[in-house]
DNA sequence: CACTTTCATTTTGTCGATAATTCATGCGAT
DNA sequence: ATCGCATGAATTATCGACAAAATGAAAGTG
């Protein structure tokens, strides 16, 4: 999440993982190459072999297969009989499959909270729109303010909007959607230039949600990340 | 699939598993796991020691391992800390929980489905929907029926009817909660002679999915899914 | 030129050692 | 006398090194 865009591939330079507090080498291995994955310093395709893995990340090959088993299952890495692990490739069709269940799921999550938000989510979703609309402002203004910071927000909003949607499960799938979009979002560098009117579009979404208008904030949703979509595939 | 609830727990019957062709001793170990979790066999929240493992299914610690992370992945084993690896717990709110995310995603599948869904997948419903009522009522009628007969024929047409939706992942997430519920369903044994109408259920989401009547279609899903829920909930 | 056989690389599985955690036991305090 | 706490031993998970199986390619032969 912290970088964008680092050396890419080939970037064998050692960057040993923390053991960390309370936590297994397993689950650490897990979170480094997932971030590593997202954030495209391990390309597309790019075949995993556990040595390699084993000197990037200081890690042994045990915590490194369990891991990777792991991202296997979430969809990050393809794992095919006795041929090793690669990173998940990217493709367009992928990328519009994507896109429908992405849509599908937030629709659902957005419908349900806001048919069950209670004084506490909306005052989340308020909080939230104001602070995104502040980084839209100044994302629109200097051009090229930390872009770190504005992700959050947006990240923070979106969720927020869901957030009372009651269901565990829907937010954890979402996730795991979000987590793969992000991937394409990090691959093309025209999204982040792309003059589309942000202010308003968030705008509008909070002001639907807020006025509990499922309708409309469902609508709005599906063409936001339609557009996003559309945007990253012409690029 | 096959047992429906074979001597639940302590059977510390050695049950060896066949490496099978071209498939890994992981993947191997992973569906055996998974089928004797989903059966039931192996309670939740029994804790699930690689020793005991090794021994029930004739495997080495390695695979095992990696096998119960994938596992923990997809949400049917729990691993905490250094403190090894359990099976899922069940509980209502979970349940609940589920309900909310199945109906969101079955409805929005089944509309895309309907929309999308060309002659050949009209074809694969209808004939689907026979075989259902065939066995719907053979089981009404013997009471007894090859209960996995039913259940096979049920999925059928449950996936039948999603089938043209579009997006692979929608229906990989649709996969996952099936998983899950299926668990709570084997659980109970309230559902089996339940004597609710599924000739007529059944047939009448058929009927609006071959009308293309998306509005109706996802109305009955959903009041499906839940009369399902309060059932297993109320037994 | 095609097919087979062999060899090297890579992946997978087994084993033993280390480190963490849990349970039981004993001591001290209330 | 009982409850709480600390200590120690046993159990258990995690990790890294070694060995076996399988895959892919190259070379040799019909």
């Amino acid at each position: 999440m912290e970088q964008i865009s680092p050396p890419l591939t080939s970037d064998d330079s050692a960057r040993p993982i923390s053991p960390a507090p309370g936590e297994t080498l397993t689950e650490a291995a897990y979170f480094a190459i997932r971030r590593d994955i997202i954030s495209g310093a391990l390309a597309p395709e790019e075949r995993l072999r556990i040595e390699r893995l084993s000197r990037l990340y200081g890690v042994g090959p045990t915590p490194l297969r369990e891991a990777l088993q792991r991202l296997c299952a979430a969809g990050l890495v393809h794992a095919s009989g006795n041929k090793g692990f690669a990173v998940a490739p990217l493709s367009m069709d992928e990328f519009t499959d994507l896109t429908i269940a992405r849509v599908a799921i937030e629709e659902q999550a957005l419908r349900l909270s806001i048919e069950h938000g209670d004084d506490a989510w909306e005052s989340q979703v308020a909080a939230t729109a104001y602070q995104l609309n502040k980084k839209d402002v100044a994302l629109i203004a200097s051009g090229e303010v930390a872009l770190s910071d504005w992700e959050a927000a947006n990240s923070a909003f979106h969720a927020a909007t869901v957030a009372a949607c009651g269901s565990r499960w829907l937010l954890t799938l979402r996730g795991r959607l979000n987590e793969q979009v992000e991937r394409y979002r990090l691959a093309s560098v025209a999204l982040r230039r792309a003059d589309r009117d942000l202010v308003h579009e968030h705008a509008d979404i909070a002001t639907a949600v807020l006025n509990r208008d499922a309708d409309r904030a469902s609508a709005l949703i599906a063409q936001h990340f339609r557009k996003t979509a559309t945007l990253l595939a012409g690029a």
